[in-house]
RNA sequence: GGUCCCGUGGCUUAGCCAGGAUAUAGCAUCGGGCUUCUAACCCGAGGGCCAAGGGUUCAAAUCCCUUCGGGAUCGCCA
C-alpha cells in the first residue's frame, strides 16, 4: 500500500510543481520521523527559482490539489521540507487489502524468471558457519523475490570435478571411510587426513593430477570414484540445508557441462572473438579493456579446463533459461566474478548479478575445511536447539515434550537465521559462541513470539466468542495510536519487499520484521481486544489482529523462519 | 606493493550508492510495569567529537583525497 501512496505523492507533487512552472522529476522522497513521507524537492528548486527553499516548499504545498479518496492526508511545509501524512483512506484500504489478499499482500508486483544460485560449497565436507551465511542470504533473497512476484528457480552448483574432489576420491583409497558418521562429516575427516598426507609427501600430488586428467577425459572408473565422494558429501549437506529451511530446486553438476560439450563450446566462442592468447601452453583471455590487468586462464597447459571455464559454460546455460541470473558468492569471488561477467559480456551473453558477502571467521583466524579449522553448521544448530529447549522448558514447563522439542527447533533455527540475515552482507564477522547462543536479544524469537501472541488471541476469540474471520468489520473504528502505527507498518511491507528485491538486500526485511513485531507488541500491550466493551470495536480489533498475524506470517516466511502458533 | 569491502555509544548494528530537520535499533547498565488476550513483553534514563586528518558544499556519518586498523584478492586452486 505504501508503494501506491508513494505513487500518489509523486503525481500530486508533479502536478503542483508543474503548475508553478518548475522543471523537476525527482521529488527526493524520503522516510521521515515528522510525517509518513517527506520531500526535499524545495532544496533543488531553490536555485532555479531564485527563492529560499522555505518559500518554495510553502508555494508547492499551496498548489497541491488532492483527488477524492486520496491516500494523502495532511500536507505541510516545515521549513524547506514538505511533510506528507497519509489519509484515513490509506489506513482503511490497508486493512481491507490485507483481509482480501491474505498471504499475497505486499507482493506480486514483479514478473519474470530468475535463476538464483547460492551456497554451492565444495562437496569436501559439511557446511560450516561461513557457508550458511551464503545459504541464508541466498534463501532469503529467493523468498523475497518470490513474494515480489518473480518465478525463481534455485540452484546449488555442485563442483564434482575440482582438485579438491580429486583429493577426496583419492582419500577413499588411503583411509577408512566412517559409515557411522553423517556422510559430509565423514568426508571431511578423510579429506583433512589426505591433505595432511599430501603435505608431508608432495610426490603423491602426481596421483591427484592424474585423477584430474582422467576425469576430464571421461575415464569411467575415475568419474565413478568422484561421484561416490560427491554424493556422500552432498547428501549430508542437503540434510543440513533442509534443517535450516533452505531448499534448492536443482543441483547441476560441473561435470555435466564438460560432457555436454558446453565447456569446449564456450572456449571456442571466446577464441572466435580474438581475445585469447597462448601463454606457456595455457589459454588465456585478455580483459584489459574491462579493467583487468591480468589475463584470465581458461585452459591449463595440459589441456584441462578450470573452475572458471566450467563456470562460464554454466552461466551461458543459465542465461538461456532466465531473465535474470543472480549468484550469491563469498568475498573470495570478487575478482573472479568480475572476470566472469566481463568474459560473458565480451561474447554477448547475459551477465549474472552478483551478491557478495564478506567472510565469517573464527576468533583464532579464518576457517578452512582442508585444515579442519571450522565450526560446522550442524554443531551450531545442535547447540542452538539445545539452548532453545532450555528456554522453552523454563517458560512452559507444563507442556508436552513433543511441543517443547518442536518449539525449540523452530525458535533455534529462527534465531540463527535472523542473526545472520540482519547484518549487511558487506560486513565481515567473527563467529562467537556466546553471542550465537544468546536468546535475550530482540531477534528471530521476538518476531515469532508476536506471531504466537496474535494466534493465541484469535484462538481464544474462536473458543470464547465463536469468532470467525469472515465477519464484516468497520476498519474506521481502529483509531488508537498503536492501531494506526501497526496498520501503517503493515502497509509498508510492499515497499520493503520492493527495495530488498531491487537492491538484493535481504537484511532490510529482517529489520522490518522486527519493527512490525514491535508495533504489534505495543498494540497488544495497550489495546484490549477480546475484552473490548463494544462488539463492533472488538470485531474490528480482531480483524486487525488477524491482519497482523497474516503479515507477520509473511514476514517470517520471507525470512525463512517458522511461525509457531504457540511458544 | 596493487585492487576491492568494512571501521558508527562498553559490545553488535541501521542510515552511506541517489548529501539536508534533534544519527537507528538491539544487547549490556540503571529505574518502572504481570488481579487484565503467554512478561521470549511493554515504558523510561544514561551513554556517540559517526576510526583520524584534510577537501568539496549554503549543508557531510553520507561525496573526494591521505593516514591508520580489520577482512578479501592479485593467471594454469576453487
Amino acid at each position: 500500500m505504501f508503494l501506491e501512496f508513494k505513487k500518489q505523492v509523486n503525481s500530486a507533487l508533479k502536478k503542483a510543481v508543474g503548475s508553478l512552472n518548475f522543471e523537476i522529476d525527482d521529488f527526493e522522497l524520503e522516510a521521515s520521523q515528522h510525517a509518513d513521507i517527506a520531500s526535499k524537492v524545495a532544496f533543488r528548486l531553490a536555485s532555479q527559482a531564485k527563492k529560499s527553499p522555505k518559500d518554495i516548499a510553502q508555494q508547492i504545498v499551496e498548489a497541491i490539489e488532492l483527488p477524492e479518496d486520496s491516500l494523502l492526508g495532511e500536507i505541510k511545509a516545515v521549513g524547506p521540507y514538505i511533510n506528507i501524512t497519509s489519509s484515513r483512506s490509506y489506513i482503511d484500504k490497508t486493512v481491507t487489502g490485507i483481509r482480501e489478499e491474505g498471504n499475497a499482500f505486499g507482493g506480486g508486483f514483479c514478473e519474470g524468471k530468475i535463476l538464483l544460485e547460492h551456497t554451492s560449497a565444495n562437496p569436501n565436507g559439511p557446511l560450516h558457519v561461513g557457508h550458511i551465511r551464503n545459504s541464508i542470504i541466498g534463501d532469503t533473497l529467493v523468498r523475497i523475490l518470490k513474494h515480489a512476484g518473480y518465478d525463481v528457480e534455485t540452484q546449488y552448483y555442485v563442483n564434482d570435478m575440482g582438485r579438491q574432489i580429486a583429493i577426496v576420491s583419492w582419500a577413499f583409497t588411503q583411509f577408512e571411510f566412517d559409515v557411522s558418521k553423517k556422510p559430509d562429516h565423514a568426508i571431511a575427516d578423510i579429506y583433512i587426513k589426505a591433505n595432511a598426507l599430501l603435505n608431508d609427501d608432495p610426490e603423491k600430488i602426481a596421483e591427484i593430477d592424474k585423477r584430474m586428467q582422467l576425469v576430464e577425459s571421461g575415464d569411467e572408473e575415475t568419474i565413478e570414484s568422484f561421484d561416490v565422494a560427491v554424493s556422500h558429501a552432498v547428501s549430508g549437506i542437503k540434510e543440513t540445508l533442509m534443517r535450516m529451511n533452505v531448499k534448492h530446486d536443482s543441483f547441476p553438476h560441473e561435470s555435466s557441462f564438460i560432457r555436454s560439450g558446453a565447456v569446449s563450446r564456450v572456449v571456442e566462442e571466446i577464441k572466435a572473438i580474438g581475445r585469447t592468447a597462448d601463454d606457456k601452453g595455457a589459454l588465456v583471455v585478455d580483459l584489459g579493456d574491462y579493467g583487468f590487468e591480468k589475463t584470465l586462464v581458461i585452459q591449463r597447459s595440459d589441456g584441462t579446463s578450470l573452475y572458471t571455464t566450467r563456470d562460464l559454460a554454466y552461466h551461458e546455460w543459465k542465461g538461456e533459461r532466465a531473465d535474470r541470473i543472480i549468484d550469491v558468492l563469498g568475498a573470495d569471488h570478487k575478482l573472479i566474478s568480475g572476470q566472469l561477467k566481463a568474459t560473458l559480456n565480451s561474447i554477448g551473453k547475459k551477465e549474472p548479478e552478483i551478491v557478495i558477502f564478506e567472510f565469517v571467521s573464527l576468533p583464532e583466524g579464518s576457517m578452512s575445511t582442508r585444515r579442519g579449522k571450522f565450526i560446522s553448521a550442524d554443531d551450531l544448530l545442535e547447540q542452538i536447539e539445545e539452548q532453545a529447549y532450555m528456554e522453552v522448558d523454563k517458560r512452559r514447563p507444563e507442556m508436552a515434550e513433543g511441543f517443547k522439542r518442536e518449539v525449540a527447533r523452530t525458535v533455534g533455527i529462527g534465531a540463527v537465521r535472523y542473526d545472520i540475515v540482519k547484518v549487511s552482507p558487506e560486513k565481515s564477522t567473527v563467529f562467537n559462541w556466546k553471542e550465537a547462543l544468546d536468546f535475550e536479544k530482540q531477534g528471530g524469537p521476538f518476531i515469532q513470539y508476536s506471531y504466537a501472541r496474535a494466534c493465541n488471541i484469535l484462538r481464544k476469540a474462536g473458543e470464547e466468542l465463536s469468532w470467525i474471520s469472515a465477519q464484516d468489520i468497520d476498519p474506521s473504528l481502529l483509531v488508537e495510536d498503536t492501531e494506526i502505527d501497526l496498520i501503517k507498518k503493515m502497509a509498508s511491507f510492499d515497499s520493503v519487499i520492493d527495495i530488498s528485491a531491487r537492491e538484493l538486500k535481504p537484511h532490510a526485511i529482517a529489520i522490518y520484521a522486527r519493527e512490525l513485531a514491535e508495533s504489534f507488541n505495543q498494540f497488544y500491550r495497550f489495546v484490549p481486544v477480546i475484552s473490548a466493551e463494544e462488539e463492533d470495536i472488538r470485531a474490528s480489533r480482531l480483524a486487525l489482529v488477524e491482519c497482523a498475524r497474516t503479515v507477520l506470517a509473511s514476514a517470517l516466511n520471507t525470512l525463512g523462519l517458522g511461525a509457531p502458533e504457540s511458544m
